[in-house]
DNA sequence: GGCAGCGATACCCGGCCGGTATCGATACGG
DNA sequence: CCGTATCGATACCGGCCGGGTATCGCTGCC
């Protein structure tokens, strides 16, 4: 299997549709029909069901786009690296408006160490592992639960428990504490987009990023669940209301598994000592 | 970067020596060496020092052949997973020799589950982790800190301690205990091969499996220091005498991070279930 | 039933992959 | 010090394969 293949085979099965998965490659979709049907003949496998209406993943093929995108993923990332060994520097991915303070003193600390390089900052609206995985960072802050962290090394950095962000209007405003029994079923309850940029169906907003949801919130449009961090970042018109029973969450410093880089683990080091 | 580059590029780094690789390859010379040029221009980086009497790696040469290792492998398991989705069966990597009991107990009680699959069983020399990470096996049977788990998601399943295998007329063999330090510069201490399958230069015998270890112990040639479950595979003319200091031995179960399989989450739950 | 949308098929062209022959450099032996 | 063997690079050629256009066949829809 050639990495072509697999770009080919990634692009069909995302638009599940050879004609715009040809354009999006920038070829014509014949070689495209051509090239899938090829892979299929020597994996011995069907990868997609098509009728001339519409074409949908067989099981086999939901294995393959799986393992596609890690692979591409993984080749970006080897580039990348290998391109960049000579002038070492370091891009470092977290989640725009989060952990801001903990990013400042980690940053701080880190240009203090000898043999210390560039680091460039990769600010995510979300799924901030997935630069790690594609091989635009070396280093990402996630938030468990919430972030994925298969196939990446972590060290915990911090926990802390969870805020209802409310508008100040807002029954719930007033409370000393909430429990999620109280905010689990409000109509105002917001949907993150998945990895691939889509929406599940569903009740909720959708919602790009924090400052988008904090403007629906100010509205009265949404009520959200976040961890503590984000509270220095709320506006006017908003409160943040303790909720006992939510799920705690922690802060952790990811890296792929493989990475042999001296920074890397200076700033891992470097992030742990004074977690 | 197509996989064919670096096939192609991991068999001249692996050989350092472009006529050799090329024979490995079951191609010509002159093509092999068009292709790595053309990957170096592209890349915009030497990956190979070459003069016309040696070749040696780059730095940025060391990072590609690591991660295109690490790709290499990640598309053969891509295929053998793409292609046995449909007929479910399930390869289990682990050490010949070792941990017979716990293996016999694990495939009998994840046989008894419900919608188990066919258990194939993968029988390792040595490197355990290694069918794991190019798609030869689904899960793995490992014993830290032997093999490398990096990579990998781990479960810890059993935690033993380390005895020193020796003939039984060795001095040694009549100790009540030992410390590492009554072993650590024996003469007779061995050499594993490296993942590669190469022996690193140094004193000892260069040995590759239990059995012809076992053998050259029994012949009072070799000293081993081994978990405590290699002790009912001891067969006459050997001794294993307690190490009270060296490092406890775990065995753990581990799986490639992205797992998706049914079978390979059942037997997981199983093997920690009795753990 | 005509039509539009979509994937498959047929066919052609050009570039790239792989082959052979050879060159230039270097270490080594006499 | 020179001949020689070794090894990677270069030159050049042929065939295959990847990509293009044109068209067919099927299917759902007005």
């Amino acid at each position: 299997m050639e990495t072509r293949e697999l770009r080919y085979f990634v692009a069909v099965a995302e638009e599940l549709h050879f004609g715009r998965a040809a354009d999006r490659l920038g070829i014509a979709q014949p070689p495209l029909s051509r090239t899938i049907a090829q892979l299929e003949h020597r994996l011995g496998v069907a990868l997609l069901t098509r009728t001339s209406r519409k074409v949908s993943l067989t099981a086999a093929g939901a294995v393959l786009l799986a393992e596609s995108r890690a692979i591409l993923g993984a080749v970006a990332a080897a580039e990348r690296r290998t391109r960049t060994v000579d002038r070492p520097s370091l891009v470092l991915a977290a989640k725009a408006g989060g952990s801001g303070e903990l990013l400042a003193k980690l940053l701080d600390a880190y240009a203090a160490e000898p043999g210390a390089v560039e680091v460039d900052l990769l600010l995510c609206e979300a799924h901030t592992s997935q630069p790690l995985l594609d091989g635009r960072a070396d280093v990402a802050l996630l938030h468990e639960p919430f972030d994925s962290t298969a196939g990446l090394d972590v060290e915990p950095l911090h926990t802390e428990s969870q805020f209802a962000i409310v508008a100040s209007s807002h029954p719930l405003a007033g409370a000393e504490r909430l429990r999620m029994a109280d905010v689990a079923d409000l109509p105002e309850l917001v949907r993150w987009p998945e990895p691939d940029g889509s929406y599940l169906p569903g009740p909720g907003v959708e919602v790009h990023n924090l400052t988008q949801l904090f403007q629906l919130i100010a509205l009265g449009r949404a009520v959200a669940v976040m961890p503590e961090v984000v509270r220095p970042g709320l506006g006017e018109g908003l409160a943040a209301v303790p909720v006992v029973d939510a799920p705690k969450v922690t802060t952790v410093i990811a890296w792929p598994p493989h990475s042999r880089s001296r920074a890397v683990a200076d700033l891992v080091r470097v992030a742990t000592g004074f977690s």
